[in-house]
RNA sequence: GCUGGCGUGGCUCAACGGUAGAGCAGCUGACUUGUAAUCAGCAGGUUGUAGGUUCGAUUCCUAUCGCCAGCUCCA
């Protein structure tokens, strides 16, 4: 154990001296560069620099070039501290480098690195002693972007130089195979492909038309979904899509995140303004707020399979992952205090059972997503409300030995939140489900419950979600599966495949015990080659497909073929569909 | 929203100042086939959209829409 943490530490500085080499070779070749920042990261290292020409990818070689020079000189890291005004003396000119002294911290050296006489850089270390020992790397420039300064996007954007390194070239030539190979799972380019989604141009970014075969999945995915929910005690509610500015006032969505919906009207001139729904928490409220309630209502367990609409910036969208409408298997969980803890594992319960279904939860992580207490504008309640919300939740995750992650300044305007994370084909992490511990909201809306002593008590509320957003979690399906979904889940379960006409009747009858039995079917009679159809076939990532022509027709039996080669002749067609609908109804990953 | 790259038939790409071409998919016909590409023919594009420069624009310029990566954001 202790050996791989020397190990990661090691790559670590070799990632690093090579920011530096790499901020070097860029300051030969760009002499009117300024530096800023440039630390490891996970697969190699960037380095951050101001610049107003752009790099450009056939620059990327010559930068290469120079780095190996200069690694191939082999000169040394070395370590000098200055006092402050001499640091600043030295990088008079780039406000990056001034910024970043002036805030080191008054008992902190302030130390410089040298790299060779001619290149200087701010830096707390540590480096490699010399360059000669980044002799064996292998890096790559692989890309450069824009980066804001310090992450913040009021201040100047920089370009941001990305290279893979590794210890060694058989290591980064792996690393990149690997990422090719991720790529084809890609589910933005797979789902067209695969006809399970499109999107048009003239309809709008972020607004992706669902295609038969993607409908049929997230038709199965919200069947099985609301029909696992009602076991679990949830109760479906149908509520509008839009509703007027007032209701968004209560919730406070109009202060924070008016300018994430799409609003309908003017305020300045229109008496009623409307907004499509971002969320449906304010309307699922009003199912509570129906009737009186006391403590005997509670819990009380509200799911809605929701359309929601949010304007993200138009930079955001991607694919299934981020969307401007969408469909979320949506929940609102009313308790009381005592009962907070049961509900909320209750609600993390049916979301791993979820993740295990769908054969996602190896690839899932947790995040406890908490406020930022120095932007307070972003948040309602005050900092004891918060600190409570937090510190009971905290308690209900110990306690349930969920390992997490803290995210500060993850939070939801109203309250913290557990959220499972996953990872897409390039590494990016979004958020698959989450499940937030309110304790705000319901008083906005004058929510009571009538506890055994009589008194008026405000409900805590679960907001919470069980497989995530549909169109998401498909998303993640695809490149989990490359395509080839689990026959469950499959929109296309079995081809059936005659190999000349005169089968074309008993392929029908087939069919039609097929889809008399509920397995989806269909019938590939195009006068091709049999090889031709079954290559179609396997492109299309079919789970299964029944080969019949007359040697079929007269034992009156059929031919399967199935993923990983299985080749089967002779087979009972009843036997077949039996071992289907068991494996459908376990669904079998 | 910001930075950079990119939009040519359903898909993958070509031509790049001289008026658009291929493969695959599609359609039609022939073949009636036994496990990953049968043969022949046909059709399909106002080169994302709108302006501009030019004798002439897919090619150059501007705007706009959309796509991709990253940053920022993500109720």
């Amino acid at each position: 154990m202790e050996k791989k943490i020397d190990k990661n530490e090691k790559i670590k500085i070799m990632r690093h001296s090579l920011a530096h080499v790499l901020a070097k070779a860029i300051m030969s070749l760009y002499p009117k560069t300024k530096l800023t920042i440039g630390p490891a990261i996970d697969d190699g290292f960037y380095y951050d620099i101001d610049l107003e020409q752009s790099i450009l990818p056939e620059d990327f070689l010559a930068i290469e070039k120079k780095m190996k020079e200069i690694i191939n000189k082999g000169e040394e890291f070395k370590r000098q501290v200055v006092s402050r005004e001499e640091a600043l003396k030295i990088f008079k000119g780039n406000e990056f480098k001034e910024e970043l002294i002036r805030e080191l911290p008054e008992d902190e050296e302030i130390s410089l690195y040298y790299l060779g006489d001619d290149f200087v850089d701010l830096c707390r270390g540590p480096h490699v002693n010399t360059t000669r020992e980044l002799q064996n790397t292998a890096y790559k420039i692989h890309a450069v972007n824009g980066a804001y300064w310090r992450g913040n996007e009021k201040n100047k954007m920089l370009q941001r130089v990305y290279a893979y390194a590794f210890a060694d070239k058989k290591q980064l030539a792996e690393y990149i195979a690997m990422l090719e190979e991720a790529r084809k799972r890609d589910h933005n380019k797979l789902g067209r492909e695969l006809e399970l989604f499109t999107t048009v141009d003239y309809i709008g970014q972020g607004l992706p038309i669902m295609l038969p075969k993607g409908t049929k999945v997230l038709q199965i995915l919200q069947r099985f979904v609301e029909d696992e929910e009602e076991k679990r005690g949830w109760q479906l509610t149908k509520t509008p899509f839009m509703a007027k500015s007032d209701l968004y006032k209560i919730s406070g969505h109009w202060d924070h995140y008016k300018d994430g919906m799409f609003v309908i009207g003017d305020e300045n001139r229109d008496k009623e303004v409307l907004a499509l729904r971002p969320m449906t928490c304010p309307f699922q409220y009003q199912c509570y707020l129906n009737k009186g309630r006391s403590y005997k209502d509670l819990p009380l367990r509200y799911n809605e399979t929701s359309t929601l609409f949010r304007k993200e910036a138009s930079g955001e969208m991607h694919g299934l992952i981020r969307v401007r409408q969408f469909t979320l298997s949506e929940g609102h969980l009313m308790c009381t205090p005592e009962q907070l803890e049961d509900e909320f594992k209750g609600c993390l319960e049916l979301a791993i059972y979820m993740l295990k279904t769908l054969g996602l939860y190896d690839d899932v992580s947790y995040r406890f997503s908490q406020w930022d207490p120095s932007n307070r504008e972003k948040y309602i309640g005050t900092k004891e409300q918060w600190d409570e919300a937090q510190s009971t939740m905290q308690r209900i995750l110990d306690h349930l030995e969920i390992p997490y992650v803290v995210g500060i300044g993850e939070a939801a305007f109203y309250g913290p939140k557990l959220d499972i994370q996953i990872k897409n084909v390039f590494g990016k992490e979004d958020t698959l489900i989450t499940i937030q511990v309110d304790q705000m909201l319901a008083e906005k809306f004058g929510m009571y419950y009538t506890d055994k002593d009589g008194q008026k008590k405000v409900p805590i509320i679960i907001h919470r979600s069980s497989v995530g957003c549909y169109e998401r979690t498909l998303a993640y399906l695809i490149e989990k599966f490359a395509g080839a979904f689990p026959l469950w889940l499959a929109p296309e379960q079995v081809r059936i495949l005659p190999i000349t006409d005169r089968a074309n009747d008993y392929a029908n009858e087939i069919l039609d015990v097929l889809k008399q039995n509920g397995i989806r079917a269909t019938v590939d009679n195009r006068n091709e080659k049999i090889g031709y159809k079954i290559r179609e076939a396997v492109s299309f990532k079919l789970p299964y497909q029944i080969i019949v022509g007359d040697e079929e027709i007269a034992n009156k039996t059929i031919s399967i073929r199935g993923r990983g080669n299985e080749n089967k002749s002779g087979i009972k067609l009843s036997e077949f569909v039996e071992r289907l609908q068991n494996e459908i109804k376990t669904k079998k990953i």
